[in-house]
DNA sequence: ACCTACTGATACCTGCCGGGTATCACAGCC
DNA sequence: GGCTGTGATACCCGGCAGGTATCAGTAGGT
């Protein structure tokens, strides 16, 4: 009953994601036979099947379905231990804020300049990824603190404060019949036969099924609308993804957007306490826009540049 | 680079727990000298100071503190990984339910009543604890789920669901002043000179300074009230600590404890989904206590399956 | 049916590293 | 100064991770 060792996580991690012993071992940079018998002992301590191996391949079974989700977390949280234990030794350590490109411009932008302002703050380090990468680097420890979006973002695990609310837009190719409108409903854009939703990669890269133009960047996507392909619904304030070529039209009834600023549970830093309070202190202090209350719908309609 | 092996981080717990190389390797099972050199490798590959080895014992540093907490941490996802996984694949397992003794226990029972009638629900196990230690068996994965109760617990990292709001009692050994009056305030409680606050221990062992008695189980605690040495403030519905010879008194003032259902945020499994799911139901269909505050919050956030 | 191609499992060897014993180096303390 | 107790160092050994060679089963093409 002695417990795993992570090297036997990231073996399994590695078979179940290729489902394929060859391909895994190239890319662990072993052999194939170590790696087999490692997963056979895994196997046999955990007293549990992990793998089908039938004819031509591999397949998952429901207890190597749990192994995998759970192997994911704890390799997350052994390689948060290395890198939090590294950056404390590092005595003029910068804080990692991570954001999504493009979204929630002008709150991090407030935000920043607020703690530029104050003496006393830790310098901070902006880390702009791709949509959904948030949570892993908060996870696995590359990042401190995150700006996430509800209901898109899966706040999973972690503690968060709401900063602000918003309305969405509709990001529609500007000669579109649908752009000349001052509003729009959700189901004005759903089914536009000639701008089909595009679609994203799933986590083991293969993409669903429907009519849209498979992406995996925003500006892929943010050209493809350009081009009169297909068209998004995004909160108000993402700023990436407006093109001039871009007409924003508000969908009056799309769900509300809340950035929240999120963090591991585990973090007693007061470092990431104090950023934390200065930005629930802007959220209370500076609304976006004038007269809003701290729930502000920022709704202003996106002036298409020129 | 490359990362951490579980056995390096379970020697370093040990030390950083102990402070105390030999104790720490007697405690492992292994010799001094191996543990040594694992904990300067340690070191070297994180490239940072764990441990001040002083002149007579060992002191953690700032990044010791933070190895300690995230390496507590990522061996609990990693005995979790296999305590789950092995679950996964025990086609009958049990659902196993983790509540503090004597807490909640009609709440408790009214849930199990609730599944036991409906066809179609996983057997249930429960699993009786201590105070505060629902959090840990959540985190290493010996409970699926769990009856918290806020402020007290720390919630930190689990998704949760409100279930029961209800006022706290005061209670005191039968014959005292205090226990006649039909309700009090927490002035009227604080400061009695002859019944002190109880002290529980912190996680290393140490009791805090104070005048009241040290305790470690709720049976201990419940006895020194009987005795007349103590008194305690807690959920009007605890039902483990009222002993013929104790008094409840309302105390109108204190704050409302919330009785939650917990679970770990990486868990999609329907079985817990559905236990959920019935709890919620249970407290919107059946209040506890007729026109008292209630939340009817039904938040249901489930993520489904795999 | 054959052969072939490709899969994962097995057999066996080797070198490294984790663990053991013995000992050292250093600090406090009678 | 010796004594005690600490963690570090030196050195050896055995087990296990990892390599190569090979087997075994299945699907598919002919």
């Amino acid at each position: 009953m002695e417990d795993l060792e992570t090297r036997e996580l990231r073996y399994f991690v590695a078979v179940a994601e290729e489902l394929h012993f060859g391909r895994a071992a190239v890319r662990l940079g072993i052999a194939q036979p170590p790696l087999s018998r490692a997963i056979g002992r895994l196997e046999r301590r955990l007293g549990v099947r992990l793998l089908d191996r039938n004819r031509r391949g591999v397949a998952l079974t429901d207890a190597g379905r749990v192994l995998l989700r759970e192997a994911r977390a704890a390799l997350d949280a052994v390689a948060a231990a290395a890198r939090r234990t590294r950056r404390a030794g590092d005595p003029k350590r910068p804080l990692v804020l991570a954001s999504k490109a493009g979204a929630s411009h002008e709150l991090l932008q407030r935000l920043l300049d607020a703690l530029a302002s104050e003496p006393g703050a830790a310098p901070v380090e902006v880390l702009l990824c791709e949509v959904g990468e948030q949570a892993r680097l908060l996870r696995d420890g590359r990042a401190d603190v995150a700006l996430m979006h509800r209901p898109f973002d899966d706040l999973a695990g972690f503690d968060t404060e709401d900063l602000c609310v918003e309305g969405q837009v509709a990001i529609l190719p500007a000669g579109h019949p649908l752009a000349s409108r001052d509003q729009l409903t959700l189901a004005d854009v759903r089914d536009v036969p000639d701008l089909p939703i595009a679609r994203w990669p799933r986590l083991d890269g293969s993409y669903p099924d429907g009519p849209g133009p498979e992406v995996h960047t925003q500006s892929q996507l943010a050209q493809l609308v350009a081009l009169g392909r297909t068209l998004l619904v995004i909160p108000a304030s993402s700023r990436a993804w407006q093109w001039p070529e871009h007409v924003a039209v508000p969908v009056v009834d799309a769900p509300n957007v809340t950035t929240v600023i999120a963090w591991p549970p585990s973090s007693h830093s007061p470092a990431v306490a104090s950023l934390v309070r200065s930005a629930a202190r802007l959220r209370d202090t500076a609304p976006p826009s004038p007269a809003g209350p701290r729930t502000t719908r920022l709704r202003t309609a996106i002036a298409q540049k020129d």
